[in-house]
DNA sequence: TATTTAAATGAACGATCTATCAATAAATTA
DNA sequence: TAATTTATTGATAGATCGTTCATTTAAATA
């Protein structure tokens, strides 16, 4: 059975009857439905949520984004219950997903949330079901 | 050597010295930055990003969306490239996640993206670096 | 320059995840 | 009622992830 013969039964169902060019047609219209969204813009959505779908490293961007301020890795460090360098693995992921970014002070590294995963925040914040 | 050890060599840099009492004021206000969201939102949340940081997931959901309709799993079957097993699975967790709705016409399932989840999306375009 | 401090990096191991295959459930149709 | 269709569920194997430990880098300080 190829996978477009239940679709074919779908449209038919709903429609009443469908031809092979219902067919493509109902087809064409879905795949518009991906190509809205660019291949990269896919892979970078994915990169970042799955890097905040983590407790640790979601955690570290929630303390920025309240923080509203840039913080030094050793203040991240005494509310977070994994080592230093769990941390630091972190910071490096969610730096590569575009959600926090850095500077150097002298020995001290600062980090702060990116406008991007302020957004996020946000979005989740104002859309929390009752 | 102390978790807060690093912490108050921190604030003395950045005051010129601290006292126990530096610290403790210090060490309040990072934990006044966690409390800030609740412990169960956290859950939540995370599970949330955790569904969609998925290639799989995250089509799924951007077809939804982009959609602004509900969806039959046989039109969602031949956009992805995975078993209707793996859509089902995805399915299943995008609607524990609070991402997706379903409701039964028959013989056929029917599923839209929620709110949160168009909030979701919402942000990310909104927020797509240049 | 040698030492200390802050943080990053690499290796490795257990845990979790994601897809497939096989079996099942629920609805429809013959 | 039997057969078919749609979708879900459970088991499983391979891949990926997240942490820790050990080591390294870079900056500051003695």
């Amino acid at each position: 059975m190829s996978s477009t013969d239940r679709l074919r039964r779908y449209v038919a169902d709903e429609c009443g009857s469908c031809t092979d060019e219902d067919l493509s047609e109902r087809l064409a219209e879905l795949e518009a439905l991906t190509e809205a969204t660019g291949a990269s813009d896919l892979d970078a959505d994915v990169e970042l949520l799955s890097a905040l779908g983590n407790e640790t490293r979601y955690k570290i961007v929630r303390m920025l984004h309240t923080a509203d301020d840039e913080l030094c890795v050793c203040e991240l460090s005494p509310l977070l219950d994994v080592s230093d360098s769990a941390i630091s693995h972190a910071l490096s992921k969610l730096t590569d997903a575009g959600l926090v970014a850095r500077r150097k002070d002298g020995k001290w590294r600062m980090y702060r949330a990116t406008p991007r995963a302020n957004a996020v925040l946000v979005a989740l914040d104002g859309s929390r079901p009752l």
